[in-house]
RNA sequence: GGCAUAUUGGUGAAGCGGUUCAACACACUGCCCUCUCAAGGCAGCAUUCACGGGUUCGAAUCCCGUAUAUGUCACCA
């Protein structure tokens, strides 16, 4: 039987990292097996915490990460509805209820709010168990009267009182639970939806879901759901719980903090690419010592086997680092393709933006360092003379003004200004004068840009700003030199 | 508090009883290269695997206890 996974979020606001990440994990444990099928399934059925557009972010966020579902609400499939308020509407989950209730797997229950704080209170001295339901006692009929009288009820799960319960899970091993220690949890609530708990179970079998991929917050009440598997005496899925990722230490990455959320690592300028491929790693190493992959190359390589059970914080340098070897790792016109916009940003003067964006490639990690670096091609900064003091390159000012007139007289005469004729031309002068290539080339870098540092070196700079602009700011910045 | 799970360097981690077992990557430091900054190359960076016991000829690797962390104990998912 081919592998179906799901990805299940519920629409409460935007994707987060550990989100996106459960996603992933799930797509790829689907696409390694070639009649795999990956599933969204929207589950909303609080309907308390439904947030507008919810969902609209989540369909964004796949399609930009190429996390493509075979099956959905919005493509369809022979399963569906794929939106679990739809399902409610059939009253399914209802009808699976009753049918749990009398196969003794369920039970209604009455109680108000109060008479479950009360017993609670009862309990906590003497039992494990947080929530023993009194209306677990209740005869069948009794209980159905009561519905039928009008009575507002709550459908809870029937726990053993005895025995244990245990599953295996594929990252985390064997685990056993005392029956004692699990809640009669409410599945069905008073407005007739069903809780996640319920829905979850009912929605994985009745999609044929063969690998739960989850979150393991769920590892504790995995038993429970089991239980219900049993109940109804259907196959159990494969479990494959994830662990956490955190923001440090102590805590998990949580939606209130921007910087988490797929969409602000975007406006961050991070590839979708680069994110997948570093998220993928969260929790999870390859066999090998590769580390960049494409999603592809992730389905690939991508074993539960590998799967690690410790929280992995999120660190935004090493998605730093992965992204600028995505950068660099593309070719020219592919880079300059996705990087115009951003070189746009800072450049609106006539240049040749593909010889700015190459210079430019090498150095940035992330697209939004792009503009910062370009400033100084639309307007000369004004600079201070000190900058030509450079121990390492053996420059000052004095050095300076002597290389710079030698630059602008020999720059002069240049006919073909390109990089060929530029770099021959200037390469001459060190040898010429008897100083090293730095005291000549360092300062006139420093002329023409007014900065400390930037992506390219002199004869590149002064090839994109051309001859007219280059002599121009020359002459400004050996009358600076000389003024002083 | 009960229950569950985990604990290798600043971070992600490899390792699964014995052939360098403490890989590899990020970060950091130094050097090289170099027309700046990057990139690239090279080197350094845990006598030690939370702690304490035990099992074993031999343990990061198995067992027990302690500590710590996280999760769960909702008519939230």
């Amino acid at each position: 039987m081919s592998i179906r996974t799901r990805f299940a979020p519920s629409p409460t606001g935007y994707m987060h990292i550990g989100n996106l990440r459960t996603a992933l994990w799930a797509y790829l444990i689907a696409k390694k097996d070639p009649e795999g099928v990956f599933i969204l399934r929207i589950e909303d059925t609080d309907q308390g915490r439904l947030v507008e557009g919810a969902t609209d972010i989540i369909y964004d966020t796949m399609k930009q990460c190429g996390l493509s579902h075979d099956e959905g609400p919005d493509v369809g499939g022979p399963v569906g509805p794929y939106v679990q308020s739809e399902r409610v509407k059939s009253g399914l989950y209802m009808d699976y209820a009753r049918e749990l209730i009398r196969r003794g797997g369920a039970h209604y229950c009455f109680c108000d709010e109060e008479t479950i704080e009360k017993a609670k209170a009862e309990n906590a001295d003497d039992s494990n168990r947080s929530y023993a339901d009194p209306c677990r006692n209740l005869s069948l009929e009794e209980a159905q009267k009561r519905v039928d009288a009008g009575e507002p009820f709550v459908i809870r799960q029937t726990i053993p009182q005895e025995g244990t319960t245990s599953f295996d899970d594929e990252v985390f091993g064997t685990i056993t639970v005392d029956n004692s220690t699990l809640d009669e949890a409410v599945l069905i609530k008073s407005d007739g939806f069903p809780t996640y708990n319920f829905a979850n179970v009912i929605d994985d079998h009745l999609m044929g879901i063969t690998d739960v991929v989850r979150g393991m917050e769920y590892l504790s009440s995995t038993p429970k759901y089991n239980l219900i598997y049993d109940a109804f005496d259907w196959e159990k899925p494969r479990y494959i719980h994830c662990p956490p990722v955190m923001k440090d230490e102590h805590s998990k990455l949580s939606k209130r903090n921007g910087d988490a959320s797929f969409q602000d690592l975007m406006a961050k300028g991070y590839l979708p690419e680069a994110v997948l491929n570093y998220i993928a790693m969260l929790g999870w190493s390859p066999e090998g010592n590769r580390e960049i992959f494409t999603l592809d190359e992730l389905v690939e390589a991508f074993n539960v086997k590998h799967i690690g059970q410790n929280g992995a914080i999120f660190d935004p340098v090493k998605l730093t680092s992965v992204n600028g070897l995505w950068l660099r790792g593309m070719d020219l016109d592919t880079y300059f393709r996705l990087v115009e916009p951003y070189i746009r940003e800072a450049v609106k003067g006539d240049y040749d933006l593909k010889k700015i964006a190459a210079g430019v490639q090498q150095r940035a990690n992330t697209l939004s360092e792009i503009a910062p670096m370009l400033d100084f091609y639309d307007t000369f900064p004004s600079f201070s003379n000190d900058l030509y003091n450079n121990k390492k390159m053996k420059t000052n000012p004095e050095i300076a003004l002597s290389a710079l007139k030698e630059c602008r007289s020999a720059l002069e005469g240049i006919q073909s200004w390109d990089f060929d004729t530029l770099h021959e031309t200037l390469m001459a002068l060190p040898a010429k004068m008897g100083v090293k290539n730095g005291q000549v080339l360092f300062p006139l870098r420093i002329a023409i840009s007014g900065k400390q540092s930037t992506p390219g070196g002199a004869i590149e700079i002064a090839e994109i700003l051309g001859k007219e602009e280059t002599l121009r700011r020359l002459d400004l910045s050996i009358q600076q030199l000389e003024n002083e």
